[in-house]
DNA sequence: GGGTCCGGTTGATCCAGATCAGGGCGGGTC
DNA sequence: GACCCGCCCTGATCTGGATCAACCGGACCC
């Protein structure tokens, strides 16, 4: 679950970045994958450029306004998706209404991977998004005929799962200062400093989001960054940026 | 994570299957994995009668006594093994000592498996064990030579990652009668019925060991057990087993 | 402008589960 | 037999974070 965030808060939907899904030849198509700035980090990163344009003809983006859902917790799981940029939150919800977020999902990472038929998790856009969707046939074509593509899968899967027993870890054991340090320490390793060299971090999430992953009401963490402010380890530059004053500190907190 | 426990629960070790690691031909070889009880569910079920004599020559079955180390956290990660019998609990660990275990492993399950160089977790026998040791090396050329390995692995990893989001949701966002409803449950789904049809469920490990699953105290555990014996849900038959004499119960109350 | 809504913050109070403390019991050892 | 030790259970008390309630400020709409 990576977080290296670069995306607008709420805003407008950009104009799809290709002129319209009609047939301009081989060349045009093959651009559109050979010119994805999230093929480096996601699926298709495995895949060589003579490859593209028969992943162009399966594969589409999709262009999302924020609290958009993508797949939903139970669904039959007919696509995966590649987020391209923006950000996700991916939850599940117990019966009486509980949610959990499990993760969030920034440019690179693939969500919607389902063991049986149905997708285990929902997926909603937290900022406009933009995302490249794979219906699961292809995707199992495309792993038959590169077994390159099966093994980044499973490079992938295999760090989520690592990400999630870190989670298991920080929900089962640590008080609420600790999950609050761990987590802005993680996303400060993923984003990138200030102008000034500080290390900071974006939160675009609203705050009761964070809450539900960390697995504390939105009222707590209010009163455990004031603590961390308080004690001179971060700055609440905005609403939805902090500075990160004193890493150690929070290191020592995690 | 599988739970089919079937093991004993401070027993001795029982005297090797095999003769001795003496070479005895190709067909004895053969023999070891050929029998293999726990194949068909592990990683190995993806191969072929005809690919085990080389399989037998990488791969060593290990009987471990109760409390016994198999990988430490951080460790570099030389190995991967395969549970054949027997149950350990898998577990992280705070610098200040706290733990939290986010997993059982028992027959077919394959730990070990890291995304970098070291272990992501500490694996420990809680009954006494056999498990086989896979040099990573083995098992990179494994995948390399037979594509069905590796999808074998990737599907295994799936089902483990969906297990630690529903373990995230049960540590996020459940009570403690939900948390140890929802254990039962899950453990009765994978183990047999008594003799009389009733399901049942079988717990070798200490309890400090399930609450430290569960994200509760051994004296938390003990109360809400009690608890829900005196609502009729189940009956401790005895320390190490349980009987559910209402699924619907713990249902409702999962 | 004024109104409403929503996200965030702060204060007061509550409670589920942790912690502390004591006791029972079964297995192992001498 | 007596003793010890580990595990489990139970009761009493404590507390971290949840819950309840109020307020603030910015965005949006009329």
């Amino acid at each position: 679950m990576t977080f290296s965030v670069a995306a607008t808060t709420t805003a407008a939907v950009a104009p799809p970045p290709m002129p319209a899904p009609q047939t301009r030849g081989v060349e045009t198509v093959t651009g559109r994958c050979a010119g994805c700035s999230a093929r480096s980090k996601g699926l298709c990163g495995a895949l060589t450029a003579g490859d593209l344009p028969n992943l162009s003809t399966t594969s589409r983006p999709l262009d999302l306004l924020s609290a958009t859902p993508v797949v939903m917790e139970g669904e039959e799981a007919g696509a995966v998706f590649t987020v391209m940029s923006g950000m996700l939150k991916l939850y599940k919800t117990l019966p009486d209404g509980r949610q959990q977020i499990t993760g969030f999902a920034t440019a690179g990472d693939v969500i919607g991977l389902a063991v049986g038929t149905g997708y285990a998790y929902t997926a909603e856009t937290v900022t406009a998004s933009t995302v490249c969707r794979m219906p699961r046939t292809a995707l199992r074509r495309l792993m038959e005929r590169h077994p390159a593509v099966q093994g980044r899968l499973l490079a992938m899967t295999s760090v989520e799962l690592s990400a999630a027993q870190d989670q298991i870890l920080l929900l089962g054991c640590k008080t609420a200062v600790e999950r609050v340090s761990s987590f802005l320490l993680a996303l400060s390793r993923r984003s990138r400093p200030l102008a000034d060299g500080t290390p900071s971090v974006f939160l675009p999430m609203p705050k009761v989001d964070i809450g539900a992953y960390l697995g504390l009401r939105p009222e707590t963490l209010s009163r455990v960054l004031r603590k961390l402010e308080g004690a001179g380890a971060i700055t609440r530059l905005t609403n939805d940026r902090i500075r990160i004053e004193n890493p150690a500190a929070l290191e020592a907190a995690a």
